[in-house]
DNA sequence: TAGATTGTTAATCGATTAACAATC
DNA sequence: TAGATTGTTAATCGATTAACAATC
């Protein structure tokens, strides 16, 4: 049924959550049905892209009535892989690493946070949730056991630029990264998703200074 | 010189802060000169593109030569706008606010951050960096003294969509905007980076589930 | 059935890449 | 000057949009 996952451009799955988000607003409000120009509406997309966007998994809709709101929601969830768990580890235990373990909902993303490394001493031991900051020597110990996919990175670039290869030797197959340094995808079979902060923050000061006159 | 901001694609402004970071390493190395191809295969880019890209804003180069380190970084730095600063405040001194105000280096990417607000009596009057923490109803107060034009979003999606009219009046030019919900551009004047951290580690679980056999 | 709306094929648009003349 | 590499025009590629036949 569903294509193969190379086949899929990677903004089709960039806006696979974006969907998911909208969806869940809809069927919350109580909303039972949807056209694709209604979606469109909303969401400020075409009707016609939100069509080829989810043909790429299946033909969710049905002629002449438009989208059950509830089995699209449960079908973007499962395409997703909302409905199993994969564990992830977070390393970098300051500001940012503290902010993302509590904020972030991993559950609901499809992954579990199993630990939180640092190599400050002044941190190892700290609770973060229901989290204790491990110290980083223990990296192996931990990955044997929870056997985790994904590396969440909150640490400075030369310490992620080090890590990398140690963490893929572990097993690790993705990295959500919000080091200033641009991980490279080592291989076919390695995942990287950046997340830059800073570049995001210059270019909309970029945008905000360059819009004005008009 | 450069063409009317708008003539430029969002693609390429977008690019503008990596190739700031990759010349600012290049110029602490003590790289004096680079061509669009060595910088490329740093860069996973295509000589073409870089070239492509920097002809937006001016020519750069030199022919048999290449690009000159140091006067390109700082050719980007003046695009960016990172050598004036604007004002910004911050609502939400939540875990991801405060990580937010004391991570990123607002002066550094052309703002400064000027307060940071809460509705949250438990804290109001904390203090964050150098700033403490306001009630949300001295915004206005704030506002007509410090002129911000950006404001950091860092609250629940239902306090955003609640705030973003008043934020606008109140002369806000463009959003950074980290709650749940999808801030439409209102306007031509007004400016939205989104940065759905939930929508990022989304995509990164199905990559990373679906990477796999293949 | 007739009307509505999908699934899917075709057309368009814009971004990326390639090619090459200009020039340092 | 000859070699190298840019700036820029042309070709390609892929994503988005439009159109429409299929069908509920």
């Amino acid at each position: 049924m569903s294509k193969s996952s190379d086949s899929i451009s990677k903004w089709v799955i960039r806006r696979l959550p974006r969907y998911y988000r909208f969806l869940m607003e809809l069927e919350k409000a109580g909303i039972a049905k949807i056209s694709s120009a209604e979606l469109a509406k909303k969401m400020g997309f075409t009707a016609s892209q939100i069509r080829q966007d989810l043909n790429c998994f299946g033909g969710f809709g049905q002629q002449g009535y438009g989208y059950n709101v509830t089995a699209l929601r449960a079908e973007i969830q499962e395409i997703l892989g909302l409905n199993t768990r994969q564990n992830a580890i977070l390393i970098g235990a300051g500001n940012l690493g503290k902010a993302v373990a509590t904020h972030i909902e991993f559950e609901k993303r499809g992954l579990s946070l199993c630990a939180v490394f640092d190599n400050n001493p002044a941190l190892i031991g700290n609770q973060i949730g229901q989290l204790t900051v491990r110290d980083i020597s223990s990296l192996e110990e931990v990955c044997s056991s929870e056997k985790p996919s994904v590396a969440v990175l909150c640490i400075p670039k030369e310490a992620a630029r080090n890590l990398a290869d140690r963490l893929i030797a572990l097993g690790i197959k993705g990295f959500w990264n919000f080091s200033h340094y641009d991980l490279l995808h080592h291989s076919d079979h390695i995942v990287v998703e950046n997340v830059h902060l800073s570049d995001s923050l210059m270019t909309l000061n970029y945008l905000v200074k360059n819009t004005q006159e008009k």
